[in-house]
DNA sequence: CGAATTTGACCGGCGC
DNA sequence: GCGCCGGTCAAATTCG
């Protein structure tokens, strides 16, 4: 049977060449032909006698009325025969008239696509944006929530050890001793790695002097007052501004090695000013954020001393407008940093951080990227990334690390130390008491080289990392030791 | 010519 | 109260 239409084709084709000629003739002896296909035949003999009744019979079974499928074919061939005979032209025009139509129709559906892919397209940005909005907006009103949980549940404590002191005056002075000399400690390190930024204060009276006159605090706390006021405890307003000028003061500090002069951490700044630092002989440059009036944020660049391959930069404030989709990193940076400075500054009448809270934001940390000081003229993070990542015990600070910290580029960097407290952020506030586990190394390895390459590729894809970096944290064995691994995001134990 | 940067002056906090 | 220091202001200057 698979030679029956090959055989009908080839005469169909035969048929046609002979029609051109309008040979009656030939088409007799083509229509012999036909009949004389054996299409049972092994032989495929074409030339075989029209004299060949077994032949013919068998073509008459074929072209049997009742076998509709060689019927048909047959009828086809015949109608092909006769088109060609009489209003040959009148067909071609007929078909190619049609084909312009299909053609015609063809080209207003693609425009039509096009037109509709054009609108898309636009939608599609539309949504882009309105998505990087949201994100923000989504990031800003986490960091607040995350501050008001923290807020409620310090209040609480501070009120019991308000309580406690009250009894045993004698044991305060001891402990305000104690802060003391901790913070001495802090700033010493401080200033042997080459900053006098932070020099032996406590932060509170000043933090509250500073409120009364600077008209950031107020604008911050106006900024903030819906949602806060009428939830915490009204009565307490005094000790609501003290915290919010805290977080207006916390500030997160890197230090990263770069040829830079600057950074580029998505936002636009406007230098201010520049100073001569004690026991510095670099020059500290003051840069406030100028995406939007009024914006409280500020920035400080300094040169390391001993080292001026390191660059030094001081982030202070949260911005009060949308953001670029590469700056929401950073600047969710300062106000998780400042969530969580205040969480640990406010834990204790006395201003000392809360031992327990970055082991309990980072079960898992183990090294010495970070360090978190409340006893600095503000509270400070401070993000070292120059060390190196298996290096654990540098000093006695609470500490996280980024594995591989040198030899970002400029431009990388701030994304990097930014996704890392964005996400530090997150897991303090939403997951804190979450039980962590069940990941694994392998896919702490695998996603943090994924954040590399992506980071390095696309410094806004950052954004979208946050989540993904926020589940491995979240996620990690509280046990898990990755110091072997530089491309893990480790965690470390509070040491006092 | 407007915007950005520079730089000296000024202010407030803090220690002595 | 004085001086030191960090931070900010604002006029002068530079840049694009």
């Amino acid at each position: 049977m698979l030679t029956f239409p090959m055989n009908l084709m080839t005469n169909w084709s035969d048929d046609n060449e002979n029609d051109n000629d309008n040979d009656g003739d030939q088409r007799r002896i083509n229509r012999v032909i036909v009949d004389e296909v054996d299409f049972f035949s092994d032989r495929n003999d074409k030339s075989s006698s029209p004299d060949d009744d077994v032949s013919m019979k068998i073509n008459h079974e074929i072209y049997d009325p009742h076998c509709n499928l060689a019927a048909d074919h047959v009828n086809t061939g015949l109608q092909l025969l006769i088109s060609n005979t009489g209003s040959d032209q009148s067909m071609v025009e007929d078909v190619s008239s049609i084909n312009a139509e299909e053609k015609r129709a063809k080209t207003a559906q693609v425009e039509q696509l096009q037109e509709e892919l054009r609108f898309k397209n636009e939608e599609n940005q539309k949504l882009k944006e309105m998505l990087n909005t949201m994100r923000s907006s989504h990031t800003n009103l986490q960091m607040r929530y995350v501050s008001l949980m923290q807020q409620k549940q310090n209040q609480t404590e501070h009120d019991q050890v308000v309580r406690g002191k009250s009894e045993e005056k004698g044991d305060s002075v001891v402990a305000r001793k104690f802060t003391s000399g901790t913070a001495e400690v802090d700033d010493q390190q401080v200033s042997n790695s080459c900053n006098s930024d932070e020099k032996t204060q406590t932060s509170t009276p000043q933090n509250k002097r500073k409120l009364e006159t600077d008209p950031d605090s107020s604008e911050l706390v106006q900024a903030w007052d819906p949602i806060k006021r009428p939830i915490l405890n009204p009565p307490n307003a005094a000790d609501q501004s003290a915290a919010e000028a805290t977080m207006r003061k916390a500030r997160v500090s890197v230090r990263a090695r770069s040829e830079a002069h600057m950074i580029n951490d998505g936002c636009q700044w406007r230098k201010y000013g520049q100073k001569m630092a004690k026991g510095n002989p670099c020059p500290r440059a003051y840069y406030r954020c100028t995406m939007a009036m009024g914006c409280p944020v500020r920035k400080q660049v300094q040169r390391c001393a001993e080292d001026r391959t390191i660059l030094i930069t001081t982030y202070e404030g949260t911005h009060s407008h949308p953001l670029p989709p590469a700056a929401v990193a950073m600047a969710s940076t300062t106000a998780a940093a400042a969530t969580v400075l205040l969480s640990g500054s406010m834990s204790s009448a006395d201003g000392v951080i809360n031992p327990n809270i970055l082991a309990r934001i980072l079960p898992n940390c183990s090294s010495s990227m970070a360090t978190l000081s409340a006893s600095a003229p503000f509270p400070t993070v401070t993000l070292d990334l120059t060390r190196d990542a298996t290096d654990n015990n540098q000093n006695s600070h609470s500490q996280f690390q980024l594995g591989q910290p040198q030899n970002f580029g400029s431009g990388q960097l701030p994304q990097v130390i930014a996704q890392a407290l964005y996400n530090t952020s997150k897991f303090s506030g939403l997951q804190l008491s979450q039980d962590v586990g069940g990941s694994s190394q392998l896919n702490h390895t695998q996603q943090a080289s994924s954040l590399s390459a992506a980071i390095t590729s696309d410094p806004n894809f950052t954004a979208a990392l946050a989540a993904a970096i926020s589940s491995i944290i979240g996620a990690s064995p509280p046990n898990n030791n990755n110091n072997n691994n530089p491309n893990i995001i480790n965690s470390t134990t509070y040491n006092q």
